[in-house]
DNA sequence: AATGAATGAGCCTTCATTCAT
DNA sequence: GATGAATGAAGGCTCATTCAT
């Protein structure tokens, strides 16, 4: 409806500082105060520029959304002319690097955990937009890997298997930030950890299409 | 009217909606007054019986993984006489039953979803108390199944698939309920789901077992 | 309806109110509540105006002092050119008539009174800002009238002795209620104390210059 | 009615106790679970034995001004045999002294600031059984040194002013800590300020008592 | 006679929202 | 179109008091 183009400062920093503060503190933590104020706007503009706090909430979880995908697409990924064994593998990483960017771009995913974790109105539509598109893609490398056109609901579970060991890392951070910080601690510690979910699931999948085409007598 | 006996029946049931409630809402969105007026009590009794919403939390927390323990006990994995692939579908089947039990006395699974997702003080205690403890199992039975005094990095990944695996079914399951209901449907769906994560973890680990023994030349 | 001008309405009388019920009250049993009721304002005004009861409270403090000053200064007693016996006598009068005023603008000695009896952290601002001023008038005045450089503890006393005796008629004034109340019956009345305390303390000091001069053998 | 023997140890306990904590904190300030916690007893005893949080306090100012008499007793001002400059110097000083004692047993006048600078209904009885008596005694010494029947106002005006400058020692304690601490530094610093308010009021009362039997002309 | 569990009223403060301009 | 003054509702918490025992 109104495109944030340059010609609208006050609505695209509102935005942009909404996503750092929810990101912060939560949906109900944050105040409008706080974000009019960082935003350099007036406190009345929250409810001009976006009906109310709520709707604010929607657009700006929408907006980190698309800023993620806008900095982490899966292009390679998406390449049918790459064995499935290495779209898997690029898929993982690229899809672990996205969740585990703690950088100023990177808040999304923070965003995403809150909302996943306590749903508002607003998911079904992030549903929509951001997760399905994922999920298909994996979908596909999937069926590619366990061959012979398997079952939907085995597709299903063993996608749910690939997700649920990246989520690991979002979703339960603060006790792997406890437990086993080693594994997070750096850059080459979140590759290591890509390419270790890669392997595993990649092991499983394997063993998964071998039984399907010999089943065990 | 309320005698006053050793049940302490406003105690116990400010306890219980409170579980509910901080369930619901998480611990920031929780009002005292909602669970004052949902257990049929003052306002100023959260105060009076735990002199603060924040300790009360804490109690409501403890209380909710004791119920959980006390309802899904690990006892048959923890039975080393078993073959470590049964402990494994064990300990995976009933640690998924506890996620999903949405029964009343289930609710604990959704307080610490909403704990990790955005940790207040309480996280650290829940974590040495409950969570240990489950780490602990899953790592010895991972360690048999890897043979041979694996590094501790990998085992600690192993235990994060597996984990998160399981998880993904409770962070997860506003998308799961919209994108693939049927694997959540009924109880027997919920045991294949469970069969699914043990065989393809299975599966990862012997892989990973081999490879180990016959490195890739 | 009310036209925000720079006369701001709401944030003045909520003052002026302020003043009455600090006044009556002090600060401990004021209540915020109170004051925006007969102010007809909002319970929320308090901190929007003045961030907190306590800095309305300071603010209060200082306006009483700004307008007991303003309708009772010092002026004449300030006048070199007078002979210290009537500036004594002027500076007595002018400060027990700032002291007794009840008018709605005469509180601040409520207030003070208050606040010496119960001190807040916004005492010594006061101290600063309205009784040093007094007290280094006054001791100019008295230092004229004992001559010959008296040692600083004695000007002190002396001091101290001329408030004590006015202040009497604030502190006390409870007790002289009950037992004196002819004593400040109606102005004259304390025009008539005025005189005795200016007639006391100036006999007491004419004798100490004496004694100092000539000093008992 | 309930006199306070040592059967009773829990009234008594009580009564004790809040004349501490009311002297610390004032009327409002003062709990009725930190008096109830300090002198070991139920949260109930104070409704139990008093009625109420304010008959509690009557009831310790009462107290506290028993307990003042007692331990500072005006026996020798009320020596007549003694000559009346001598009972004044000695008025004087054992009424500074009870006033400036800050010892446990010294809380009393603390108590009395804060009762006559906000009076309550306990204020009537109080001066019925502490003040007036002190009055008189006063009354008594002033009359001898003004001599010749002196006019009832002017005993009344030299009274107050006598007492002026003693409980400006109390009342304006605070000042006086800030303004001038070597005056009431130690006990030899107290004493000489007793001496300097004997000399100050005696200068102007032998002054008051010339004029009357020799008045300008 | 004495208690302690339980309460209701009230405290200060914060917040998202509104409305006249 | 955009603002900022002002508000009503609600937040957690504290306290003196009560009442069944």
């Amino acid at each position: 409806m109104t495109q944030p183009t340059a010609i609208e400062p006050a609505f695209d920093r509102l935005l942009q500082v909404a996503v750092e503060v929810f990101a912060e503190c939560g949906f109900r933590e944050a105040t409008v105060r706080e974000i009019c104020s960082r935003a350099n706007v007036n406190v009345a503009s929250v409810n001009y520029y976006f009906r109310s706090k709520e709707a604010l909430y929607a657009q700006a979880l929408a907006f980190a959304f698309r800023e993620a995908n806008r900095l982490y697409p899966q292009d390679a990924a998406f390449d049918k002319s790459l064995p499935p064994e290495q779209r898997l593998a690029l898929f993982i990483k690229n899809f672990l690097y996205k969740l585990l960017d703690d950088s100023q771009l990177g808040l999304h995913s923070k965003l995403i955990a809150h909302e996943i974790a306590d749903p508002t109105k607003a998911l079904d539509e992030i549903i929509e937009t951001a997760i399905v598109p994922q999920f298909a893609l994996l979908e596909e490398i999937i069926r590619q890997l366990l061959g012979s056109s398997p079952d939907n609901v085995t597709v299903q579970r063993c996608l749910l298997s690939i997700f649920g060991q990246c989520l690991m890392f979002k979703h339960s951070r603060s006790i792997i930030d406890r437990l086993y910080p080693e594994l997070i601690a750096d850059e080459s510690a979140i590759q290591a950890s890509a390419e270790h979910i890669a392997q595993f699931s990649l092991a499983a999948l394997t063993q998964f299409a071998l039984q399907k085409v010999r089943p065990t007598p």
